[in-house]
DNA sequence: CGCGACGTTGATTTGCCTCAACGATTGTGG
DNA sequence: CCACAATCGTTGAGGCAAATCAACGTCGCG
């Protein structure tokens, strides 16, 4: 268990000893997820944090009318957890659901706890990884209140390219927050014009 | 200079020894703000954390045509940097300008790291902050897509009472994404129910 | 006092949604 | 290996939430 697209993607952050690694891997265990099938089902809480080896997933909520949104995508070497159930052990109103068949790297919340005081490096990574997670959800925000849909649409296939050909557009819409009917409409009037 | 409301905070959170207060309180400056005065300047870098002892801030970007867009308030015992421009020391596209004359603690990017080194505590003060203020900015997107404006405005003035009596309703309008005059009739609507 | 920020109201417009219908594609069980 | 269901993308007609533009009264402040 040497676990290399984890430790690509940790030591590009910084680098780790061998017996570091060792201690580290002993924590994740792989699973093989199904499209369709969940990480972390709404009402339940989301007591582990999944690095994704390969595969694609969604994080969504759903509203009063049962309409879903997507938070965030997850694509191979990214991390996804429902953050704010995580740290304070309540039920998640979120869901994590695999878009394509994927392969994750699962780390229980204790386990993950013990590594962060055994490995202090870890608690720096995972601070620049939520500062990270927080821009980017910073950036839709004002994104949000200042484009239109176009726009939006736009600068997603501009910062995603390696999402647009892989997610169903509907999936794309859910996250741009608009409905597919008008997603559809907008790739047209690209087309046309 | 004790900093009382800042230790206060902190040992909210976690307890501190005289000493560590003391190296802790030596690297902050306190700073007076009057109303309109500007923490961060769009295009400057954020070199500087703060924390607001009393009064009242906000946080907002500028779109393409000319319309302010308010990220987040912050009043007393609240932190507010751009922390996507303070990480990455490149120019922000924000603003922080103080909404009523306030007093704050600053303290520098380069003061802050060698705390993070000297006193490990405050890595997890900063990043439980983070992570709380990731929460609010997902919370703030699943509400965008899923409510109805009258519906956000309702949250807020459950979620901030503290601000609600504080804000002139341009700067909630600006928050909640929609304009002025909208947010005029909501309240107008609410009123008449 | 007079100016500028603020809140309100009304008329009109528009971006996006809703609902409905229809082909194309995928995938799955018999 | 085919048949059928399910998912996906598209198009169109009609509707609604919120924006835009314009006007006006109020208040606090220099």
């Amino acid at each position: 268990m040497s676990f290399p697209a984890l430790f690509s993607y940790l030591e590009s952050i910084m680098p780790f000893s061998d017996s570091e690694r060792e201690v580290i891997a002993s924590k994740f265990s792989p699973l093989e997820i199904k499209r369709k099938h969940k990480l972390l089902i709404s009402g339940k809480v989301c007591n582990a944090y999944f690095f994704v080896v390969s595969g694609c997933f969604r994080m969504y909520g759903v509203d009063d009318k049962g309409y879903e949104h997507n938070i965030q995508f997850a694509a191979d070497r990214d991390w996804i957890a429902d953050i704010g159930s995580f740290y304070s052990q309540k039920p998640s109103q979120l869901n994590i659901e695999a878009l394509e068949s994927s392969l994750v790297l699962r780390i229980a919340q204790s386990d993950l706890y013990e590594l962060f005081s055994s490995q202090p490096k870890l608690n720096r990574i995972f601070k620049i990884m939520i500062e990270n997670k927080y821009i980017e959800l910073q950036n839709r925000v004002l994104q949000n209140f200042s484009s239109t849909a176009e726009e939006r649409y736009l600068a997603f296939l501009e910062h995603y390219p390696h999402l647009k050909n892989r997610l169903p557009n509907t999936q794309i819409a859910s996250y741009l927050g608009i409905t597919p009917e008008f997603l559809s409409k907008i790739r047209k009037d690209l087309r046309d014009s």
